[in-house]
RNA sequence: GGUGGGGUGGGUGAGUGGUUAAUACCAGCAGACUGUAAAUCUGCCGCCUUGACUGGCUACGCAGGUUCGAAUCCUGCCCCCACCA
């Protein structure tokens, strides 16, 4: 419970005041998801669980655009530096704890760019619940691509996977030899979490400028040491954990493989091709999403309609 | 001034007589997505045309030439790089 609930819980409508609706930001990365709502927070009496990726892991701060200490000091933050670099976390814990969180927080405003995740939870995701086998993996990531669809299509006959895509393979492979059944009826749907959906967009070529400051302002404030020392603690760039923008980059810059300069432009690129990629998740025809243009009073606008949602 | 190397589609850069609108990568655009999701994978990507299979046009520094046919061979010119003077 935020510190500041019982000062405001009086004016601040509960999530059952809001027909149960959770509050959803979406949006591409850079484009300013977490500062509204972390005025959005200040303004409700929210508290944000974060679904992000890459926020979950601890050290890796500065090139994540995590919310910073006095933002948490200020506003209750959930799901961020929940594991180490080198530990697993994927959809299937994410799941598992923003549920927990949602369960317990009155005003919960979810903000995140992993679309997957918040796919997931909003209940059109889905996930089937068996873990990594990773002696499996091991072995088949080795195999010449059609010796794995062969496997597969031995299992599974049925199986609908990318026959391109070697991780979806081996993960097709990974569940139906655990469960014994055809992929499809592996599927788990999570009943849907009703939610009203906002969603963060710019013009194209303005969020890639915003972009590209973002990572010189990373620099700027020390993104190559963080990166150093995580390097130092033994987290290596072949973690997942470190495949996120610009950390292989600058590991690459500080093995003497890459200028400063072009593991930046390459992160930059990179940050492009990201944001055009969650566009694919969060579409600006999605009828089900309120669209904001960034330039504009955001969380007035929320807020509002958030008025209109509760009469 | 001389010698050698080179000028290819937005960028880098293959290609050395036909199967080449032209490999690949990057950029850009669109899309997929059952426990790595900032991951992984797919399609498009000279111009015009067709709903589509298609059809047409223009292209490999510039100008000529050889050839049935040239980005690829020859000649001249322009420009760039290296070395020599």
């Amino acid at each position: 419970m935020s510190p500041a609930t019982t000062a405001s819980s009086a004016l601040a409508p509960t999530l059952a005041e809001w027909g149960g609706r959770i509050v959803v930001i979406v949006g591409p990365t850079a484009v300013g998801k977490s500062a509204a709502a972390i005025e959005l927070a200040g303004r409700i009496d929210g508290e944000i669980v974060s679904a992000d990726s890459r926020c979950v892991y601890r050290y890796m701060d500065i090139g994540t655009a995590k919310p910073t200490a006095e933002e948490r000091a200020r506003v209750p933050h959930y799901l961020v530096d929940l594991v180490d670099p080198d530990e697993d976390y994927s959809v299937a814990h994410f799941l598992r704890d923003a549920r927990a969180a949602l369960a317990r927080i009155e005003r919960p405003i979810v903000v995140g760019g992993t679309g997957y995740w918040v796919a997931a939870l909003l209940g059109k995701g889905v996930s089937a619940s068996v873990g990594p086998n990773a002696a499996l993996r091991s072995e088949l990531e080795v195999l010449p691509i059609e010796e794995l669809r062969g496997r597969l299509a031995r299992l599974d006959p049925g199986a609908r996977v990318d026959p391109h895509n070697r991780r979806r393979l081996i993960r097709a492979v990974e569940v139906v030899t655990a469960t014994g059944r055809p992929f499809a009826e592996s599927t788990a749907r999570p009943e849907p979490l009703p939610a009203v959906v906002f969603g963060l967009t710019l013009p194209r070529d303005l969020l890639y400028q915003r972009i590209d400051a973002r990572y010189d302002q990373m620099v700027a404030a020390g993104w190559v040491d963080e990166v150093r020392s995580l390097l130092a603690r033994g987290y290596g760039r072949e973690l997942p954990a470190m495949s996120g923008l610009g950390y292989r980059e600058i590991a690459a810059h500080l093995s003497g493989e890459l200028t400063l300069d072009e593991a930046l432009h390459r992160t930059k690129l990179r940050g492009h091709r990201y944001a055009r990629s969650q566009y694919n998740w969060f579409k600006l025809d999605d009828p089900t999403i309120r669209w904001l243009d960034a330039r504009g009073p955001v969380v007035d606008q929320m807020i509002a309609a958030l008025e209109r949602g509760r009469r």
